[in-house]
DNA sequence: TTATTATCTTGTAATCATTACAACTTAAGA
DNA sequence: TCTTAAGTTGTAATGATTACAAGATAATAA
């Protein structure tokens, strides 16, 4: 399915989570901006025009949001959960220098492994550390 | 290189990192308890022996061996750390019925994106979540 | 073996992300 | 418009991890 404003509504619709102003905002928050924000990001982002907004929300917001699969959480480094609308699958590339997390494309098909016959695999996560071009080029130049 | 304590104990040597007392317990419980255990679980499985132990050390020695590279971080639920002697690649599957963590083979070297050419790539990572045969089973004679 | 010292350990307190809770508010259906 | 189950909010609690400073110790050299 394609990852649209109206797609998400009804994906809710359909799950029966009533679409609040808070809600809405999230999504929105989400849909224009595809960078993995932290809940911090998020809860700042949206503030300024939902002046009343609790983190608290956020924090619930998201939760009932994954538990819909409507939204994917990247857990990367222990103390920073980041959250990623696009639940297609694919990895992400996180670079220890800019801090950057990229996505890139991966056939998660391909991957499964004999030790994992008769097992019901739900989620499948891939991430890499390392250091990205632009940061490379940086390092190089100097 | 194999995993042999003798091994690790020569890694730490040459890297000028001391051999207390705490951590060379750390390391044999690593060796011993390769179940990907959390800081708790160290903390209390080797605080019998050595009862002055403290988890700040714990937590300190961790953080040593594996900026030493050896030992892995597993960052799979973000409330809980664990960690893995074993870091060799591998993947592992998280069973959200019983919580067991397994390891499986899988070739890292096949993993790779176009999306990433000029990345330098230090660390691959790969967990997938649902459910073990175990329990599959269990859910099924019911 | 002993002396020296940089490093490690320890306990307490601080930090920070996340959750619990209860009063207030609101979306959605009748 | 009314009703009410569900959502929002702010505060307080929780729990994992880190900061820090005083005391202890591993490793090196004499």
């Amino acid at each position: 399915m394609k990852l649209e404003f109206g797609n998400l509504l009804n994906e809710l619709k359909k799950k029966k989570i009533r679409l609040s102003h808070q809600r809405l905002k999230v999504l929105e928050y989400l849909v224009n901006n595809q960078c993995h924000p932290t809940v911090d990001q998020i809860y700042n982002g949206i503030h300024e025009q939902v002046p009343t907004l609790s983190k608290t929300t956020v924090y619930n917001t998201l939760n009932s949001l994954t538990e819909a699969g409507l939204v994917r959480v990247i857990n990367i480094e222990n103390n920073e959960t980041r959250y990623d609308i696009n639940t297609q699958n694919h990895g992400h590339f996180k670079c220890e220098v800019c801090k950057e997390i990229y996505d890139f494309n991966i056939d998660m098909d391909t991957f499964n492994s004999c030790n994992l016959k008769d097992f019901k695999i739900n989620d499948k996560n891939v991430y890499f550390k390392g250091v990205c071009s632009k940061c490379l080029a940086k390092l190089n130049s100097q």
